[in-house]
DNA sequence: GGACTGACAGATTTCAATATCTGTCAGTCC
DNA sequence: GGACTGACAGATATTGAAATCTGTCAGTCC
């Protein structure tokens, strides 16, 4: 029977699958048409429509992931780093956006299905985040108690520039004066904070 | 014939209806039913249900304004009155959604129904941040070229403590850190702050 | 004997008929 | 005569019957 179906073949085409269809019409039994195999074989590999889809998501997210790793920058000062990181991560997501709508759509929704995949993908970039915001301690660029915690408010503050449920937004002509404003904000404030926990001044 | 109809009766009635039924199911039927009146004498005071629905959320909307303007305390700091501004809209956002989360549904799709409603709204909010801002640069604890454009910036870098599509994580246990984290960055940068379009560190 | 099929039960979705709603306006009532 | 009514047309929403989908599993095929 030409060749044996594998987890990677029926990944590639459910997500053909979800690019024509949509996630609100692409099923199962499409997915097994495609493959030009009965339905059943598929929950062979895959115990649920949902593992499925999720494991469609999570290829989609470590893509990103691989990319936004690329982006730094050993010779930068850190809050060059933390910049171009911030920019790279929002041009990646708002090109999505405007230039493939319904695949951004098609995504939104499959991320918002699932319980853990947005926690994956968060903790992920966050701790890209972190490491920038380490570099810069290290040198002295920045100031901060709790990097972790800093990292996490870098990326709460910019939250808007990410989130895809601000997507339309991303669509304002003055929306880079937003972001660089944000970015200005929060770098100024990593060359000195401190976490309201920790003691004051000095 | 009781008493006329008058304009304030039939917000309160919609209000009622709005609150009873919630925003799919409320008619301007029910509101007629409500007011002991035929539909079309609604018409006669709101040119279309989407202007008394508009109507209905203003008011709600002008009482929030009122409320963010007695926060401000003369005689403390810009940072605790910041802080406390962005606190006290933080809390009652979060405590409509959690102790009437119907009607912060319903308000927050009569929000999202109107083109106008929306930027109303955030321009007055973010009016008063940049009065906040405005009496720190006074007071030289803060430093901005562009009182306006930092105001964005903070409203912006806060968004997710105040916009309604982030309701379902302020009932995160860490939410109050996360916000504490945020608001200490910002007040950080607003101590020593440029936008990139002006002229660089001194 | 292990990969695949296809028929099946229960859950979900579709679709078209039916009911309700919006907005208008000629007419009623004080 | 100005506030209100109620019948109306077109648009929208509801409903329930029919179709499709999900997930299972006994059985087929190499």
């Amino acid at each position: 029977m030409a060749e044996a179906l594998t987890g990677e073949a029926i990944l590639a085409a459910t997500e053909e699958v979800l690019r024509r269809y949509g996630p609100a019409k692409a099923t199962v039994v499409d997915v097994a048409k495609a493959l030009g195999v009965s339905h059943g074989s598929v929950y062979r590999h895959f115990p649920t429509k949902a593992a499925l889809r999720e494991a469609v998501t999570r290829r989609w997210l470590d893509a990103i992931h691989v990319e936004m790793e690329s982006v730094l920058d050993e010779n930068a000062s850190a809050a060059d780093n933390l910049r171009a990181w911030l920019q790279h991560l929002f041009d990646r997501k708002r090109r999505s956006h405007t230039e493939e709508p319904e695949l951004f759509a098609t995504f939104r929704v499959l991320v918002s299905e699932s319980c853990t995949i947005p926690d994956y993908h968060v903790e992920h970039l966050v701790g890209q985040v972190a490491r920038i915001i380490r570099a810069g301690v290290d040198t002295q660029e920045f100031v901060t108690d709790d990097v972790n915690a800093t990292a996490k408010a870098v990326w709460d503050a910019t939250d808007m520039f990410h989130h895809p449920a601000h997507a339309q937004e991303w669509g304002d002509p003055h929306i880079q004066d937003a972001f660089d404003a944000v970015v200005s904000l929060l770098v100024a404030g990593l060359r000195y904070n401190r976490i309201p926990s920790a003691a004051g001044d000095a």
